[in-house]
RNA sequence: GCCGGGGUGGGGUAGCUUGGUUAUCCUACGGGACUGUGGAUCCUGUGACUCGGGUUCGAAUCUCGGCUCCGGCCCCA
């Protein structure tokens, strides 16, 4: 628990650094909101219930369509772009597995009113800080849809079809994705499946966006796209992100989804790699607003979590104050909440124990100094602090023992 | 929704096939050896068979069901 608490207030910090706000929104909605999004399938992945009033209720099973709402609901007049970001809970009703639970944590944010290759590159960078930050092995895999839904465009797909390929292109299995459309998705169109294959097959560096550029150089409709990739890979650099792939092949599962997208994995983790996902999307109109465009992410938090390698133990109590016997017992109290109140994490021993029990207590909880409390130093009005890595004590006047272990502590 | 494997002190485990004295060991925790000083050692103490039904003289052990956990499909906004 600690350790995740380390990790929100990370997030946090660096998600405030680029200037987003947190927001929180209710754990359950009307039921309608993620079936508009999603559809009536979505039901059968949803905790949903009815109130007392006969209300469809669902708990969210994500936090794009809770935000979405509020924005609907509060925020449409706001000067723009409106920077939100939030941590919560959610709800799935799905078979529990590794990496998948019915409830689990994600930590996003939304970046509403913008799109752009600016406003995208300043969301990618900021998940590049956090990986940075935590120390995640993991890499940013980046795509534009425009891309293939201009190719579909070129040779009139159906909004059927297309939506068929996508879900087999997010898969990620290649011979599943070409099985099915020799047999039967594109069987009379072998240009296309050639091209689809290639884009699926598209992963590498930047170099690899060019590639693509040339080999699509005939088709007029991914022109726009492309020039919108080239401008963001620019622009990344700028916003020092210098390590990510162009993968062509992310497709992400939902319609809304329209230009730059990208997922983060963590190979460790392998079926459950992905650890983030996000994009730029069209979602707002859908539920009746204006036609603004957003950009957003969220991070499994749960998934965050076991892939981050070794994170520091920031909590550790620093001091641990213990009477050498039991008649200075009530003056380590006193000093206890003296440095209590002055922001030290402090211990002290509430048991009436020996002093050898309190030091192998102290050694347990790895304090990294224990401040001894004896009547022959209180004499003096001292104190023994004795350093729990080196071994040595150094005696030190009472009103001073604030600052001195403000001064010989890591933590300030 | 489908399939597989589990649930024994706080944590980790043995025992289960072949039912039978006081349920094994490690660790953690409490006390002591050790009355102004931690990490070692020794002694000692507390503490458990997931729940319910069935078979049986007798069930941790066999059997059925529930709950729950873990994993694999499906799905994954």
């Amino acid at each position: 628990m600690t350790q995740r608490r380390n990790v929100e207030n990370i997030l946090r910090e660096i998600f405030e650094t680029y200037s987003y706000k947190e927001i929180k929104t209710p754990i359950f909605e009307n039921l309608s909101l993620f079936t508009t999004k999603s559809g009536n399938d979505i039901v059968n992945q949803l905790y949903n219930f009815k109130d007392k009033s006969d209300r469809d209720l669902a708990l969210r099973p994500e936090l794009t369509a809770p935000v979405t709402r509020l924005y609907l609901n509060s925020m449409q007049k706001n000067l723009k772009p409106i920077k939100l970001y939030y941590f919560g809970s959610c709800f799935r009703y799905e078979r529990p597995q590794k990496g998948r639970f019915r409830q689990f944590w994600q930590f996003g944010c939304e970046l509403i009113g913008a799109k752009s290759p600016e406003a995208e590159a300043e969301v990618i960078a900021l998940t590049f800080d956090c990986l940075e930050r935590l120390n995640v092995n993991a890499e940013i895999h980046i795509n534009h849809l425009g891309i293939i839904r201009g190719i579909f465009k070129e040779f009139n797909i159906s909004d059927e079809i297309q939506e068929q390929l996508m879900i087999l292109i997010d898969k990620g299995d290649r011979e599943l994705l070409n099985e099915n459309m020799k047999n039967d998705l594109l069987s009379d169109n072998e240009t296309l499946q050639e091209i689809i294959l290639k884009l699926f097959d598209s992963l590498g560096d930047k170099n690899t966006l060019f590639e693509i550029e040339e080999y699509l150089k005939e088709y007029e409709q991914v022109k726009e796209p492309l020039i919108e990739f080239k401008k963001l890979i620019e622009l990344l650099a700028i916003f020092g992100v210098n390590s990510y792939k162009v993968n062509l092949s992310v497709a992400r599962g939902l319609d809304y989804y329209m230009g730059i997208v990208f997922e983060i994995y963590a190979k460790e983790l392998e079926s459950q790699k992905q650890i983030c996902g996000g994009g730029s999307y069209q979602l707002i109109k859908l539920f009746g607003g204006e036609d603004i465009q957003s950009t957003g992410f969220a991070f499994g938090f749960d998934r965050l979590m076991m892939a981050i390698n070794d994170l520091k133990e920031l909590e550790n109590t620093q001091v641990l104050v213990a009477p050498v016997y039991d008649d200075s017992r009530l003056k380590s109290y006193e000093i206890a909440q003296l440095l209590r109140r002055s922001g030290i994490k402090t211990e002290t021993d509430l048991f009436k124990r020996k002093i050898k029990k309190i030091m192998a207590y102290a050694n347990s909880l790895n304090v990294s100094k224990v401040i001894l409390v004896g009547e022959k130093d209180l004499k003096e009005r001292k104190l023994t602090v004795k350093d729990m890595g080196s071994g040595n004590q150094e005696l030190v006047p009472i009103e001073d023992i604030v600052k001195y272990i403000k001064d010989n502590s890591s933590y300030y």
